[in-house]
DNA sequence: TTGTAGGCGTTATCAA
DNA sequence: TTGATAACGCCTACAA
């Protein structure tokens, strides 16, 4: 009992459970009980603790209540980069899911680096998170780190990309059909020769981009040019580099696979005096609320942004509760919605029937 | 020494200092203070134990060293929302200041709801943060939990937003500054009668630009009609709402105080067919990289977010570290940036004399 | 129903 | 230089 002859209370670090159980002239578990509503304690004492608390501003240490139960309900997450406008809807409703569910998360940027995500990796490892909700870096996870995190049991999920070695809870946006619907879109409506800016190819988001627009390609006969292909990183600056290199070529159309190399490539296409729809068409990935307010307005293929947040949190907090079974992987739908810079309107004769594709005219909305 | 005996490790729960201790037959001591590089340890222990935390994969538990050294290495991060566009660099920022000192980041979104603020900073408080980061919602901190952050001494930083009855070191941008400048320049061009489309009023910043707004009509001798001004709520569907009112009133341009609105803004005004900036001119606030690379390309007042988030996690860790004094204030500066949605190419015949002013004509940088 | 005391995994004090 | 051992603040069998 060395304990409750502590420091006089007071100055800095706040109450314990012991000045309250003292002030209240009850034991800590009484306490304990009262605060965590379990076991039934006496109304008397129920008001005693009750009162002790309120009147020394007592708040429970949940770093102690941590340690002392083994979860922090506080789950890690680690996206490319924050200040992607891909990954803020994620992350809200990644954040949105798991307050509800009473947990909160820690939020790293990895920029696509290894080294960095692997250091997080071991942080949230280290800072006992009770789960870990992951875009994955190129590459696969370090054997070492694989092998903690198994010996650990620490529940992952995989946002967006896969990890060929890691088997893991996934949810995807299903990227191949996504991309497939832009090109078909772009072939349907009579653009001949197709250019892709894709994304870096050693994510599996990005080589789904990429098969998607060849099956597409395939599906209407066109002609697979490698010239009129690049390889960007998701980057503004790749895709404007992207842009100097293809848009000379003066093919129809491209398919560019994210917003932000889109933003690049509209900067090249700028400086060379090209506009969109009149001198090639083009077909955006990934929706925002202000494309529909801009020239040229893009069509794009919207992604369920928040949806993937709420979902793969939802996942992870099942298996934070002790589910068990086999990986699941949830793919969502992506919709594409048709606006002009694909030059829709300029070649209306070729009237696009729905074809019961997810195809949205953004005029028929809101 | 009950603990040696513990469960044969392994097994989940990964192992303790205790096991390696054991395994390099020195005691925890010696163990720790391997760790933390702190201490003299003799050559041959200090080989023993690193051997054995390689061959245990042993990794320090981060939640019992908080509790003990009374210190988490980790801030909490409170904005409205993540999903508006004009907080993950901010977020960004903050995040790479405090990595770099070894801090990291729990992120919570407000939503501008004081209820879910002041929740927040609870958990906060209770998880024992070692400082915060606040984007105030709007009213002023509750007088109890005001009081358990002083009694409790952890150091706040107030970002964007002042907040009355808060002292606390504050990162600002000069808002009232670049309002002024974004009115004054669309005066400057020949713009007569200028409408506003403000924030909120209870907050600060909301109030700073729409005082920046005045100063400038002021300045340029224009009248201030108030049925030219509406208050939205830095959401997109409050810019569209005062789109609707105001855009009829054909004045000859618009101040929208972020850009949010400015989205919601421009769809009233696609709806009502009217364009930009040959029906009307605007100047929006706060800058993104897309917004050169569509049409209307706005002019805008280029708010520093990632400085923003790195000077208020540098103010925090300085007062972390223990620096005292009065709360400081920083006030970063706003730079209007010149492209075409004022109407400057229309009416360039008032040529702007740069006047040392901030400006920055879009063309003229890259 | 309530209290006692040991455990959670570190750090830190104080002897040896 | 090392080693016991008491905090850190909470939870929770086990006793009473």
């Amino acid at each position: 009992m060395v304990r409750a002859v502590r420091r006089k209370q007071g100055s800095k670090k706040g109450p314990t459970i012991y000045d309250v159980a003292r002030e209240a002239r009850v034991s800590v578990f009484t306490v304990s009980s009262v605060i965590n509503k379990t076991g039934q304690v006496g109304r008397s004492l129920h008001c005693r603790v009750e009162a002790a608390i309120k009147k020394l501003n007592y708040r429970p240490n949940l770093l102690a209540r941590s340690l002392a139960k083994q979860q922090t309900h506080t789950i890690g997450v680690i996206v490319p980069d924050i200040a992607n406008p891909f990954f803020p809807l994620v992350v809200r409703g990644a954040e949105d899911a798991a307050e509800k569910a009473g947990y909160h998360i820690v939020l790293c940027s990895s920029d696509n680096d290894p080294a960095k995500e692997e250091v997080y990796l071991e942080l949230f490892l280290s800072k006992r998170m009770d789960g870990i909700l992951l875009t994955k870096a190129p590459g696969s996870l370090s054997p070492h780190l694989r092998q903690i995190v198994n010996g650990l049991g620490v529940p992952i999920v995989l946002m967006m990309r896969t990890c060929g070695d890691l088997k893991a809870d996934t949810v995807l946006t299903d990227d191949y059909q996504g991309a497939f619907e832009a090109v078909s879109h772009l072939a349907r409506i009579g653009h001949q020769r197709i250019g892709l800016v894709g994304g870096p190819k050693n994510v599996s988001n990005g080589r789904a981009r990429w098969l998607g627009y060849r099956k597409a390609l395939k599906a209407f006969n066109l002609d697979y040019e490698s010239n009129l292909v690049a390889e960007g990183d998701y980057r503004i600056e790749s895709g404007y580099r992207a842009g100097l290199s293809l848009l000379p070529l003066r093919s129809d159309a491209f398919y560019v696979a994210n917003y932000l190399m889109t933003v690049g490539f509209m900067k090249a296409a700028d400086e060379m005096g090209l506009r969109c729809p009149e001198d090639f068409g083009l077909v955006s990935f990934d929706d925002y609320p202000w494309l529909g307010c801009f020239q040229p307005r893009l069509t794009t293929v919207d992604l369920p942004k928040y949806e993937l947040g709420t979902a793969s949190a939802h996942l992870l907090l099942e298996r934070i509760k002790g589910k068990v079974g086999p990986p699941l992987v949830r793919k969502l739908k992506p919709r594409l919605i048709v606006r002009e810079s694909c030059g829709f309107r300029l070649r209306k004769r070729d009237a696009v029937s729905a074809e019961g594709s997810q195809l949205t005219l953004e005029s028929e909305q809101s």
